[in-house]
RNA sequence: GUGGAAGGCUGGAUGGCCGCGGCAGACUGGAUCUGUCGAGGAAAGUCCGGACUCCAAAAAGCAACGGUGCCGGGUAACGCCCGGGCGGGGCAACCCGACGGAAAGCGCCACAGAAAAUAUACCGCCCCGCAGGUUGGGGUCCGGUCGAACCGGUGGGGUAAAAGCCCACCGCGCCUCUGGCAACAGCGGCGGCAUGGCAAGCCCCACCGGGAGCAAUGCCAAAUAGGGAUCCCGCCAUUGGGCGCGCUUUUCGCUCAGGGAUCCGGGUUGGCAGCUAAAGCGCGGGUGGCAACACCCCGCCCAGAGGAAUGGUCAUCACCCUUCGGGGAACAGAAUCCGGCUUACAGGCCUUCCGCGCAU
RNA sequence: CGGGCUAUGGCGCAGCUUGGUAGCGCGUCCGUCUGGGGGACGGAAGGUCGUAGGUUCGAAUCCUGCUAGCCCGA
């Protein structure tokens, strides 16, 4: 299991948007993991932030991933779900059109670290990438 | 009061906001809304036993291999559970035991020691001989030494010195009888020391086991070229061969003339079933049984995904720690199902029993 | 779902079958040879044998349970 993996887990993209202002897309296929693991990226002490600026369409995609460093599968699950929470809360307002974002999670912090410190980490990375 | 022993239970609660999976219903057949259900005592390790399905064969048995191993019972079955026996540990409650066979055979027992399994004779001990010694022959296994272990133990008799050589008791073995379904225990008698240890070395004996596993298996749909090879049967021909061709397709035309099995190549990785009501659960009751458990009645319905949902976050209460800011909260996540075993586990609760101290 | 293998000095491996002494190569340290380096030679240190139990007088070795890693089949 690479860390392109597919995120399969990922549910409907419209029902990620309800109630948002603005729709969050997935990330699918592993050409576009690879393509935004060639991006730059910001680690985190809970998670590594890459970000793609795509040349087309406007909309926000998001991938996560964890490998199997992370733990079995509940506690890559677990990882993730966290990691899901963090993007629906934060990148439709703080996100860039037309970028693609992968969350990866970390071994031990993911799954562990205070929510709202990494809610600041995220700000904190994403105005990174943007300066 | 304190220190233990055994058995059992529990594994935070409530409420916002966002979100996930199954099922049912609603609705303009949209990816919405409503309702409802949604991890464990170990779901774990995958160590045993089954159910179920297919394969091979036959209802069996044998060989090889593997497993189990005191006795009786329970169970669908078990390597599990209950009861009993024997051995060991603990003052006790109680706990632990791979607990058949070493007088069927093979093998191993380092070092040390005289000697390690058909016993042996180093230092001693005793007797006899002579050339009287740093000596020769014999007796003996009593004492010493070694070791994890050395060929019964203690006491007495006996002797040149000794020895189951003889005797008593203990141990051991055999036999009869008694109790018990049995393992085994006990009384009595006999034998006269034989049988060192290791079977988690090979092995022997008794009993058990056909193989594979839900990615099993069945059905439907789609897709590909109804392709190739070999064999069997059939037909025509008879040295070797052929079983098709034309046409967009069917009808049709020409021709003496197509069926089966296995394998290879190629294609498909979609849907449904299997699938969860079960050898089910109940600190509900009754009967039988010391018990495990069995039977009857009553009550309950408790995940079914299809690479995996059961979550995230905030607040309050309860618990633990605190330097009063705060921090912590175990082991762990269903994948066909069930019965066990093993391993992991913060904290808390209940019942019964034993020892010791104090008071009465 | 089922099956198998491995774990031994810092590194790579023997030893396990048939139980009694843990050994080899590279590396490390010290010394000598050289003007010095490399190299050679001589010497030395370094191992709870993955872990917890059991069998045995005695276990790296035999048995059982765990832990970690790797591989194979459907």
């Amino acid at each position: 299991m690479s860390a392109g993996q597919p995120e399969q887990n990922l549910s409907h993209p419209a029902a990620l948007s309800a109630g948002l202002p603005l729709r969050l897309y997935g990330l699918k296929k592993r050409s576009e993991f690879l393509a935004a693991a060639r991006a730059p990226r910001i680690a985190t002490p809970g998670f590594v932030l890459q970000a793609r600026k795509r040349d087309e369409g406007a909309e926000i995609r998001v991938g996560f991933t964890c490998s199997k460093k992370v733990g079995n599968s509940i506690a890559r699950n677990r990882a993730k779900r966290r990691l899901r929470a963090l993007a629906r809360l934060i990148l439709p307002t703080d996100g860039h059109a037309g970028t693609d974002y992968v969350l990866i999670g970390r071994a031990g912090n993911t799954g562990e670290r205070d929510f709202k410190m990494m809610q600041d980490d995220l700000r904190r990375a994403l105005r990174k990438l943007s300066s």
